[in-house]
DNA sequence: CAAATATTGCTATGGAGTTTACAAAGTACG
DNA sequence: CGTACTTTGTAAACTCCATAGCAATATTTG
């Protein structure tokens, strides 16, 4: 049983509880009238007036005069959730490159900045490019760092309360890196550093292929093999922000699932090893021999750490999400023969449709998360940036 | 994000909301005054007043006249929130015993009635011995069925939304069974059917070593293994009813995992199969060296199966329970070692201290959230047994 | 016995939401 | 083109709830 809050209310508290409801049905909707919103919250028509018009003159909502009427009747006032009113950031940082999303409180994207970086650059140099891009991209969107309410980082490995990634990450020298700090120096609002895996799987329940579904497994799936879990339709971090991990257990084959990918006889000395696995994915969907076994080995490795997943936590849903998910067309098939023989209830199996942005856009919902949260917590003020 | 509801609040339903919110500070509390209440919930001394009145004269909390003052002023009127107003029943249904707990609104068990029944007994004789023993122990705590608020019963196996047993259960020809349904016919009260397992967990975060932790994997370790999940302080029963159910997959060895005690050499031949483990872990105690080479074998294989959970959830703490929960003092620090070299973040590992109660009171606790959730949603009316 | 202290009961006040009523601004139709 | 109808916007009256402040009461302490 969880905890509840014993405390009392007044009439103020009243008022800011409606306020917030209103708030609430008014968001992510098209701009909506007195009326409408009065039969949504059940409240009445003057009280949900009085109550749009404070929202108007604190910032929070602005009044969209009646155009072309269409139906019979004097034409409505109608009011819209002030969307621009604030702003958030969502960063991928990952091996190869950085990827940057600037957003409304809606969640409407409005300026994207992107930029490669070397898989073997040190941890300075991947921050000071971090830097650069996050300038960029303020620039760029005509905003400063002061306007944003929230900024989510993604980073590979598991990242503890304090926002480190000290128990392990691939990016070399990481293990040591404060990023959430070094970002404290730069945004007053705050920042929170989350494992990709958990970003992408909150990413495909915003706006992928799971908005459907409460209990989520979600598989990055790569050179390296991760999961994010929803349970319950939130985020689970674990107690040390390690959930999910499944793949660190030899008895689950997650580890060396890859390599079947690598080592496959046939693939051009013309291939690197980072596009090996594109290379055997391709081949097989052309009826090559080796290849089509290369990947049914895979399928059957990623499908054990799969299945313990499952058994754990009895999902709706497993999302095939990542790098290989554009190869899902061959993957999703046998991974649901191999997970109906390992389970005890099998769970709808699906294709992200995210593809590489998927990260970012979790990244971008987890600081919409952090806002929605102060919102509804602290009250309705004034729209202004959150300070940590 | 989970889905909010979008509801305005009016006058009385704020009346409503203070009220639940000094039931809230009154239960499980000694008898408190009017002035202690209105500091702990930040509402008036009047309001305060005029609520807990509105509580005695509808049934849910008594007046405590002020005996012996120990303080200078006037003593103050206490009250109580009345436990007695309504009880629920939580049942363990397993394979040897039936055990019914009988309890008040604060979870006080006032009634208990255990009964033993035969391993191999059918499904009707089965059912039989529970509608009697049920019938007894209201009879016995001078209740009748109407007086009940909730029923909850653990049962081995994983239970699906209605209450059934269908993917798999130890008990002969309980996968027909419909619980639910059958207990419907006895009781008006919401019926509530789960998983024994996820009851006991509940019960060692209630009552158990657990208390503190919000992240908890708990183990049922006897002649069959299964765990119970409590994440972010609230139990976890999976999509389909079947989350913990690791022990299916093979890689994990958990379906084997006692084997290495029944088969252990030494055991004499006139130590039935059931008690074959006790026999072992005593024998083990003693110095018997094949014991102890079967005991650790047996937690071995029990580390795989925890580690894979510990992986995927990543939990503060991992409870030791079950039948073998007597044996802890063996199994405990082989257990963390086995543990630590095979999960990234170790968890504490602690002992189940409840024994072979905990399923009927994880039973009890599950019964008097239904009541709570009632409670707390549907608002305060007088106080009666709900139905369905 | 009086002073100090704390609780209880009572009244006036103000805030918030609802209901009711009515004017204003459109459309539909003869 | 004018009337009937529909819906919106706004104001006033009313109800309900919590608060603040004050008087009355009961008990301890010196």
């Amino acid at each position: 049983m969880t905890e509840q809050v014993i405390a009392g209310t007044d009439l103020s508290r009243l008022r800011e509880l409606n306020s917030l409801t209103v708030v609430r049905a008014l968001r992510d909707q098209p701009p909506t009238t007195v009326t409408e919103l009065a039969s949504v919250t059940g409240l009445s028509r003057p009280a949900v007036d009085v109550i749009a018009q404070g929202l108007v003159s604190s910032g929070w909502a602005t009044v969209v005069e009646p155009g072309g009427s269409s139906t019979v009747g004097r034409p409505a006032r109608r009011y819209r959730f002030r969307a621009t009113a604030g702003h958030v950031i969502g960063v991928d940082v990952g091996g190869h490159k950085i990827l940057v999303l600037l957003a409304d409180l809606d969640g409407n994207v409005v300026h994207t900045a992107r930029r490669s970086v070397a898989a073997d650059a040190d941890p300075a140099s991947r921050l000071a490019a971090l830097d650069e891009i996050l300038a960029a991209c303020l620039r760029d969107a005509g905003k400063t760092a002061s306007d944003i309410w929230a900024v989510t980082v993604g980073v590979t490995g598991p990242v503890d309360a304090s926002g480190k990634t000290t128990l392990f990450t691939p990016l070399p020298g990481w293990q040591t890196v404060d990023l959430a700090t070094h970002l404290s120096d730069r945004f007053t609002c705050p920042v929170i550093v989350e494992n990709d895996c958990k970003l992408a799987a909150l990413a495909e329940r915003w706006r992928g292929t799971a908005r459907d579904a409460n209990d989520i497994v979600f598989l990055l799936a790569g050179m390296r093999m991760g999961a994010g879990l929803i349970i319950d339709g939130v985020l689970r971090r674990g107690f040390g922000g390690a959930a999910g991990e499944i793949g660190a257990l030899k008895a689950v084959k997650w580890l060396t699932a890859p390599s079947h990918l690598q080592r496959c006889p046939g693939v051009p000395p013309t291939v690197g090893p980072d596009d090996a696995a594109a290379w055997v994915f391709n081949a097989a969907r052309d009826g090559n021999r080796d290849a089509r076994t290369a990947v049914n080995r895979y399928v059957k490795d990623v499908a054990i750490g799969t299945a313990a997943l499952v058994l754990a936590l009895d999902p709706q849903v497993v999302v095939f999400g990542g790098g290989f998910s554009r190869s899902a067309d061959l993957v999703l098939e046998p991974l649901h023969r191999e997970l109906r023989k390992l389970v005890l209830r099998m769970p709808e199996v699906r294709a992200s449709t995210l593809g590489a942005d998927s990260v970012a856009l979790g990244a971008l919902r987890l600081a919409l998360n952090e806002v929605d949260q102060r919102l509804f917590s602290v009250g309705l003020s004034a729209p202004v940036a959150p300070r940590r």
